[in-house]
DNA sequence: GTTCCGCATGAATCGATAG
DNA sequence: ACTATCGATTCATGCGGAA
């Protein structure tokens, strides 16, 4: 399993090929959008993006395991005053491959870049398309679950009686804190919109993506030592998050340069990690 | 002119086909969803969305004046453990029509339906999707200026990692009842995703599409005066959006007993407008 | 009059049961 | 097998009654 762990250098679509089936839980990535950054890529063309997508997206199939998820980060550019279809058609051209389309997500991005244009406004939103190989995959809800709002004024109250008994027996002394804590710990399920910021000075690498984002999919799609891929991992985002949360990770990319960058992040990680470990659990 | 600021019974491809071109600066409409509201309009099912909605639009086409916008709310339903694709095909089908996929806008619902599910979150969000028949359409950002604060900034500083993943009921783009507390405040251009609640029951009807959302796209793209059309008009909020801004309305429905109601609640808001206007200008 | 709390209610979705 | 109906799940919102 030479793979593990590793940022690998090369074009996915061939690295993957040289990988057994069935060999990943959970693949996100954010591919280079079409005609964007194309200091760094090369830019796709809108109008080729689906013949030069489609053979990764056979690849990432292959070596999912059969209850794993493909999430893709991805947004359609505006092309003469419209927004290009190569996108939804993607979508079509991937069921045509056996992938299932589960659902769509969105990134609702807090800070958007600034601008104006006559006849549009700032787009503050992405698509995070979720594909599957079976109605049946792995899914974690427990893991995302996050605070209620309003917990001091409206929850608290709401509490039924037998909920602060319990509480009380539990912790023995008085009741007004320890509820109050007890009620700020009440988790409730999110929904299929994701509401977080961008990074701004993200490392040297053009694309924004925030590891909130990545490490929102590891928690809610694999467990613990589970194997989490980034075909096009840039500058490192979706490994750094694996790692933060105890997964292994698979990175390519096509630029030696993205490469060098993620391996230094990643052991710097490494080396950070166990004082954040202990830091933890300290708390 | 017969049908300015009528509600008219019938189905709207009939209807529309009796008026003239380019008669109308915008339409704003949420048809029917397929599989939905069975009770009243019959469900129209998946597979056969597209051949239903496919000659509307071009009755659509006919009537809209060249610069006028047509913003269309939908959301696919999953079926089968899938998102169905219907409404990404309609998107190309309209192409083909001569509509431009100028925009997509994101409704980014307040108050979901509940529900629990192994396999996915509550669905949160719908689709705002414009369409045009030129590059270039009328438009009047400046009338859709959200005012911003210290207050809106205090807010988002505040958030904490967890609370970033959640949505935040505070930030967006600021529609709806908030603004109040905003006024003489600096004013900034929102952005393509729109932060609203769905208004809650307790009414003859249900209206699930709160008025902030036709008034939203009224003041952007018409002028007072202008014909806004909603060729499945239900309980009357687009047409009611258009009287409160000083826009003339044409309603269709297939259902006798929303058209009554429309008129009603349209009436009724006929003898109140004079009030809110005092009430308005008095803040 | 305010503020506060209880309650009903949704463009939902899944899985089981029934025809 | 394939479709139709039903119960369970769950939470932001606004209304009405109460303090």
């Amino acid at each position: 399993m030479s793979f593990i762990n590793q940022i690998i250098l090369g074009d996915c679509e061939n690295v993957l090929n040289s990988l057994p089936e069935n060999c990943v839980d959970l693949i996100v990535t954010s591919p280079p959008y079409a005609d964007q950054r194309k200091n760094t890529y090369g830019g796709i063309k809108p109008d080729e993006y689906i013949d030069w997508f489609l053979p990764k997206a056979q690849a990432f199939y292959r070596v999912l395991k059969p209850k794993g998820t493909f999430i893709l980060n991805i947004k359609e550019r505006v092309v003469n005053g419209e927004r290009h279809t190569y996108v939804i058609e993607l979508i079509l051209a991937m069921r045509s491959q056996g992938w299932l389309w589960t659902e769509e997500f969105i990134w609702h991005k807090k800070n958007s870049f600034p601008g104006k244009w006559p006849n549009r406004f700032r787009d503050n939103w992405e698509r995070l398309l979720q594909f599957n190989k079976q109605k049946k995959f792995k899914m974690y809800q427990e893991a995302v679950m996050v605070p209620v709002g309003d917990w001091a004024k409206d929850r608290l109250a709401k509490l039924s009686a037998t909920d602060r008994v319990r509480d009380e027996s539990k912790v023995g002394s008085g009741f007004g804190k320890n509820i109050s804590h007890w009620v700020n710990r009440k988790k409730v399920y999110p929904t299929n919109v994701l509401h977080m910021a961008t990074e701004c000075a993200n490392q040297n690498h053009s694309a924004v993506f925030p590891v909130d984002l990545p490490s929102w999919f590891i928690k809610l799609f694999t467990e613990p030592n589970d194997v989490v891929l980034d075909p096009f991992i840039g500058s490192g985002t979706t490994a750094v998050a694996a790692l933060q949360l105890g997964r292994r990770y698979v990175g390519i990319d096509t630029e030696a340069e993205y490469v060098d960058l993620c391996k230094e992040r990643l052991s710097d990680l490494q080396i950070q990690l166990p004082i954040v470990a202990e830091k933890k659990s300290g708390i």
